[in-house]
DNA sequence: CTGTTAGCGCTTTCAT
DNA sequence: ATGAAAGCGCTAACAG
């Protein structure tokens, strides 16, 4: 049952031809100079037979495979940011490439092996993911392997994909300006003490200046600020009791949609309506923020693009530095006076 | 800066012997007669040098890759199913192969692209995997290429991996008869239509002869149904509605999590109390039935075992048919008298 | 008991 | 204008 596959060689042979003409015709090399009915005959035989090349074979003399390494941390593991391998996955196939995913739990010495695993199978390329956006250690790399920093830094390979955190959080606290809040305005999530530690990760820092700035611009202050290590739902409903007891809520700004879920559940317990009584706004765009009700209204989180950018940056052979996407406000229900 | 990769020449000659000679040693065969002495001088160079076999060129003489093509319709696209890709990539780096991610959006232009791709770097093997468990399409793949099933099935390749429905299907009844209900049981979500026609899902009509079988062995009968195409919380809300006007509803079976997110804000809508008034018990064990409160009670559907037992099968030699998944109870906080 | 040779399928020089 | 030959790194089948 077995068909033998192919090869270059039968193709040459039905065109009459030898190999390495059928491999410069096939690969569609310009400066040759064969008949335009060789081309033909080639064509028509590699069609008739189905011929397909043996990349393996290719690898061996090129160095190129037209596979990609995908090593993350967590990205599969914690599914929050899949849209980060769909935008990836969808850019290369556009490509006509392939992607290697890998995954390392943050374990250097498993980060190691998925390199070596990655380079052994002779990638064009690496893209390093990272589900906390921070400075990430990687393993050397073979200085001829280009490498692109998703959701992540590293110092040594400059080229890095990021959320355009200042400018979503700025996003965040306008919405709320627009709508006319100036008082009991609260924040939850942030925690500095993490921010100053190893758990550090340089998009939150960035998304709190944007919160920061917009706030002084519009003179204004928080009335509460409550801070937590997880950002899970059940945190968001300890806080806004918290919150409560500091100050008549008007506005809440969530660190992320889940603490914002916990939050309208505390909400909800006490009778409190959205966006009646009490505004919030929240930061990624994940799925359960179309599910509430209302609607949560939140700064999305663009991992799809990213994923995209990172593949598109890592096949375009210009370097760049730091490439920060947009992150789109998304309209729901929750903020007052905002349709949804 | 680009320092050449150490081949295997390179560790031949460090141990001064032919490089014949360090490949029999450094694959491991045993029916060779190199001297004890031999093995180690191979095994000190390739250490010292930092060997790596090359791939590709291994893959062209003995057709083997240690790489598995995962080749699925929405599996990433749709994050619910995530697990399916963790187990898959767990089990394939324990047994030292790596994973091809393709996706094909349920196209078959796109799938026979995404086997030819998969083909043209010699995979040792395929999953085929589904989002929605049913008869898939799987263009030619040739004899030699063994090809696993993960959540849907193919009369051509009949090693399947299958979540066990018509056990999680009787085992939510039975939690509720357990509770001692008998009366005022609802079932939101199953469409017969849908079933019927091509959108039938296996999976779910092995659930459906579960969740039946059970209430026929406890003299039960529902009291209402309501289905609906998308199983959402949007639909699980109005459903919930339609129901209440059929029964003094105590008992809701949901098709899945998100249904029963739907039920709970109806539910809260008209405070009905979870689960003094009413009891709840639903399918997935979605990221989001641990958020609820009180937390949901559901089946589970075990995608990450699957993913790794996809992947077990693949690599062991001997054919299979379908293999079925135990689905875990998952008991929280949602029926009446279980704690959570 | 050990080492040499040939060739997997492809592309790239270099001779015609 | 075209084809022959070499070789990428490895392993299976051979001689020695």
């Amino acid at each position: 049952m077995t068909k033998k596959r192919v090869t270059l060689a039968d193709v040459a042979q039905l065109a009459g031809l030898s190999s390495a003409a059928a491999s410069m015709i096939l690969t569609g090399r310009q400066d040759t100079r064969l008949s335009a009915d060789a081309y033909a005959r080639v064509h028509a035989a590699a069609q008739k037979l189905g011929y397909r090349p043996n990349v393996a074979a290719r690898a061996l003399r090129t160095d190129k495979t037209r596979t990609i390494a995908f090593i993350s941390d967590y990205v599969t593991t914690t599914r929050f940011a899949s849209g980060l391998i769909r935008g990836a996955i969808d850019e290369t196939e556009a490509a006509d490439h392939v992607l290697l995913m890998l995954e390392t739990g943050g374990d250097p010495e498993r980060e190691a092996q998925a390199i070596e695993a990655a380079l052994d199978r002779q990638v064009d390329g690496i893209i390093f993911a990272a589900m906390r956006a921070r400075e990430v250690y990687v393993p050397d790399v073979p200085a001829s392997t280009r490498v692109v920093m998703l959701n992540g830094t590293n110092v040594r390979f400059p080229t890095a994909i990021l959320p355009d955190e200042l400018a979503g959080g700025r996003a965040a606290i306008e919405l709320l300006v627009a709508a006319g809040h100036s008082e009991g305005i609260a924040l939850i999530g942030y925690s500095e003490i993490a921010e100053r530690g190893r758990m550090r990760s340089e998009t939150v820092t960035r998304r709190v200046n944007g919160i920061q700035q917009a706030m002084a611009d519009a003179n204004l202050t928080f009335a509460a600020e409550e801070s937590a290590w997880d950002w899970e739902p059940q945190a968001g409903f300890e806080l806004v009791g918290k919150v409560l007891k500091q100050t008549d809520l008007k506005a809440l700004v969530c660190m992320n949609d889940r603490l914002a879920f916990g939050a309208y559940q505390a909400l909800a317990a006490i009778g409190r309506n959205i966006p009646g009584d009490v505004s919030l706004v929240s930061f990624d765009n994940d799925e359960i923020s179309a599910y509430l009700r209302p609607g949560l209204t939140t700064i999305e989180l663009p991992y799809y693009q990213m994923g995209r950018e990172a593949v598109r940056r890592l096949l375009s052979s210009e370097e760049s530095g730091e490439i920060l996407i947009p992150m789109p406000v998304v309209q729901r229900g929750s903020v007052r006076g905002s349709s949804g």
